[in-house]
DNA sequence: AATGGGTCCAACCGCCACATG
DNA sequence: TCATGTGGCGGTTGGACCCAT
């Protein structure tokens, strides 16, 4: 197999993308959002395969994607989902927004792999290494020294949703040592992942309609379409591949691009209290995140962004948002285990900017106050 | 400066599940 | 029921980059 049908007939690029590539499917999916992608490159004006399309924009131009180095928290995060799930990358994906499955993956085979051989933890079962194995991968370790440190930091708990809507709390003493009873795995298991980012309050009921909108046309609440720089008749320009080099998400409040001449360099950016208003007031764990927020419409019109001189465009923008005031947490449903999944899309579809930072911030706080 | 080995990561491959006709 | 098209996932790989020699 290998090839999709939409790849064989036609001879089609492959490899790495080019600037003006990118630039064109970003222009094509933020004007007319994902539908088919075996139709996309057609439309788009590309020479790639519709699937080739689907994995650059999900893994590279959507811009809610978080970059940079992966903070402790979200190491130890994808440490315990992996006890959990094993190699299910897309799943533990979806416990930390704004990171790809690949993204993880690499990660957890570069880095976190070693990292728990080192400290004479089975990457494979999350239990002791045997002395044989210890020795074993000693060798290996010696032969391939860690560039990063050990991570030192507490282990984080874990919450899960559990059969009968409660919270699961996995604590982090039973993290190395046996962690989960079968049990508790197999209630994990037969659930589906919990995924804050299906919490957003869409507007227009596009979780309903089933099908991924253009951007544009959640920019309802926007001003004037010149002002506008997903709106239909936006002209922006790939200046410049992003920089892949952010400092750490844990501290980053200005995330600088490669391209320093252009005016794609996004301060910080603050969700107001306009938001939290704006926000549907039936919405349930969308409160959550509006401290950290996120009605689409508000946050395009709140985000700020910074459309200067040039008009460059910088796709991989990143705001910070107002860290999540724990209250917000006491007064979601998730304990009444209210999960909407009228609210559940797909939003790896979705061309939305950056909430990643702050809601995995938003996902610690929630276990505290369980 | 050249080079060789190691690391990282974006992209591809192969497979599976599901929808549709 | 079967064929086909498509989306999604996990494993793998190629090449750019880094660093030691």
């Amino acid at each position: 197999m290998g090839r999709h049908s939409c790849c064989v007939k036609q001879k089609l690029r492959k490899g790495l993308w080019s600037p003006e590539e990118d630039e064109k499917l970003f222009n094509y999916i933020t004007r007319f959002g994902v539908g088919c992608w075996s139709s996309v490159p057609k439309l788009a004006g590309l020479q790639r395969c519709g699937k080739s399309c689907r994995l650059r924009w999900i893994n590279y131009l959507r811009p809610d994607l978080k970059r940079g180095m992966f903070s402790q928290q979200e190491e130890d995060l994808i440490i315990s989902l992996h006890e959990v799930l094993g190699n299910r990358w897309a799943q533990i994906a979806a416990q930390l927004p704004g990171r790809t499955d690949n993204e993880i993956k690499n990660f957890w085979n570069s880095c976190l792999k070693k990292k728990l051989l080192k400290q004479g933890i089975d990457p494979s079962t999350h239990k002791p290494l045997t002395e044989a194995h210890v020795k074993e991968e000693k060798k290996i370790i010696e032969t391939s020294p860690m560039q990063t440190p050990l991570s030192q930091g507490p282990s984080v708990p874990l919450i899960f949703p559990s059969s009968q809507g409660s919270s699961l709390l996995i604590s982090d003493s039973s993290y190395y040592d046996g962690g989960l009873t079968e049990a508790s795995r197999e209630i994990f298991m037969t659930k589906p992942a919990l995924d804050p980012l299906s919490y957003y309050d869409f507007p227009m009921g596009v979780a309903q309609s089933g099908f991924n909108l253009p951007v544009s046309q959640y920019q309802t609440s926007l001003k004037a379409s010149d002002q506008n720089p997903f709106g239909p008749n936006s002209s922006y320009v790939f200046s410049s591949m992003p920089s892949l080099t952010n400092s750490d998400h844990g501290n980053v409040s200005v995330t600088e691009f490669s391209d320093n001449n252009s005016a794609s360099k996004i301060s910080s950016l603050f969700m107001n209290d306009q938001v939290k208003e704006s926000s549907s007031n039936s919405s349930n764990l969308s409160t959550i995140y509006h401290g950290g927020g996120c009605h689409i419409s508000s946050m395009m019109e709140n985000a700020g962004f910074s459309w200067e001189g040039d008009n460059k465009f910088d796709p991989l923008f990143q705001f910070q948002v107002n860290a999540t005031k724990s209250e917000d947490f006491k007064t979601s449903s998730w304990e009444e285990g209210q999960l909407h999944t009228q609210n559940s899309i797909d939003f790896t579809s979705f061309p939305l900017t950056s909430l990643s930072e702050d809601l995995t911030g938003a996902n610690f706080d929630v276990f505290q106050h369980i």
